[in-house]
DNA sequence: CGGGTGTTTCGGTCCCGCCCGAAGTGTTGC
DNA sequence: GCAACACTTCGGGCGGGACCGAAACACCCG
């Protein structure tokens, strides 16, 4: 014994269900104010604010000070993936929270997962861009073929990784509900944040649902063909001023339309 | 709330110490005996027997009853992957065991992560393979280059990925002693195998750690190599009848010299 | 400068679950 | 068949931590 890490202490922080299910929400990539969390926890707002600063401490969730709110947000794609991997396995071995059939449709249909869409929607265009030849599910999981990259970057998405980023480009995430993979990484968040810019998708205010229209779900699709023609047509009545930073990330989603 | 996975119940099970104790050490691959497991662990007999039987209930540990004895052991890969990523994640946010400086030097130099090899050789073995052009850190990760497809696949290694498997063939696995990364998936394992099988190190009784001969870590740097002459002049005095089939990680590893 | 709101701190209660000693069951060996 | 061994089950003790109500603190607004 003693070598390694600590991995009990980690893992007691997320196996109390309140703060699990704080983390849960978190993992939608949204900051929660400490009463959202509060809600989402199903405990008092001291019993919440005590987690938070568990939490806090730990270091796997970040906080920010605006006015009288506070908003909590999760620390990193690194404990995102970690979670997703907890969830993976929870899935694999049985661990459902509750009967996942009929509860929220709308939340297997498609949701947020930290930064990348999920759900059924995800998983048909990630079979679409398999099929299509744009991603190969090479060695270590997935790679960005050549027809891939020349296909999405006419979009403006990112198909290269930044040098000083750990993270991958595209990476494969398992789709609890789906029991399929979808697609994670950089990539995903990317794809993720252009559908929302182009209004492909909504966010539902206070949930991890996204609600994707019709013709947005062709959009979305259309992205595993070979370059649409009837885009050309379509000038996309949105700005288009999307992604120059790789950090749009959370300007993207702040712009509230409560 | 009331979406995805239990991810609670499964955290809790890996929060407490004795059993995250259980698990770390099952880590090292090998089937343990609930006394052993005991040890480990750090708590009486009867605690021991308790935490086990929660372990195998929720799926993740697997018994196997042979005489009086009973070995317990990882379920799978899956089960290890989690438990890797918790540990990254946990040496990345700061939380270490004990000093993991001088505690154990030998765990440092090398050790088994749960099939394959860790710890500074690993890592060097690693940044060869990168720099030789054998391993590529591609978009998902990593991924075999033609050129260390054709080295690694006269040496009997695996280059494909069985079509059945989930288990991407190479990945990179964040190792916390070195904070750099080494190779896991199946050629990671069957590279450990091979290792093991060549006599180039060898396992401790009852630890994770392995010894690396000299001649053994310049073996394993050869493999990085484009195809070293002096192994031919050497024709590998023990025998040679491994890895063909994939399934012979545990064949290869219950010789037991105690 | 006072209400109203969001959040934290404090104090106390209570329950879950970790833990061990003793006894019970199955297996090996003499 | 009896002793030794490996492991489990049972019973009770005990501590940590989750939880909430009340109060204190910080901030915005009028």
């Amino acid at each position: 014994m003693a070598d390694g890490p600590d991995i009990s202490r980690l893992a007691a922080l997320l196996g109390d269900p309140a703060r699990a299910n704080i983390l849960t929400a978190l993992m939608a990539g949204r900051a929660l104010t400490a009463g959202e969390c509060a809600a989402e926890a199903g405990v008092s707002a001291p019993t919440t604010s005590g987690h938070l600063a568990q939490l806090v401490a730990s270091g796997l969730v970040l906080v920010s000070i605006q006015g009288r709110h506070r908003y909590y947000r999760l620390a990193g794609p690194e404990v995102a993936e970690a979670i997703e991997a907890m969830m993976g396995l929870a899935a694999r071995v049985g661990l459902n929270r509750t009967r996942l059939g009929p509860r929220d449709p709308s939340l297997r249909a498609a949701r947020m997962c930290y930064d990348h869409l999920a759900g059924a929607v995800a998983t048909e265009l990630y079979d679409a861009l398999i099929t299509a030849g744009f991603l190969a599910p090479a060695p270590a999981g997935l790679t960005l073929t050549p027809l891939g990259r020349e296909r999405l970057a006419a979009e403006g998405l990112p198909v290269d990784t930044p040098a000083n980023s750990r993270r991958p480009l595209c990476r494969a995430c398992l789709d609890w509900s789906e029991r399929r993979d979808h697609l994670a990484g950089a990539l995903g968040a990317a794809i993720a944040a252009l559908a929302l810019e182009r209004g492909w998708c909504q966010r539902t205010p206070s949930s991890r649902a996204v609600t994707v229209t019709t013709e947005g779900r062709r959009q979305l699709l259309a992205l595993a063909e070979p370059r649409s023609a009837q885009q050309l047509v379509q000038p996309a009545p949105q700005t288009r001023h999307l992604a120059h930073t790789a950090g749009s990330k959370q300007g993207a989603c702040n712009v509230r339309r409560s």
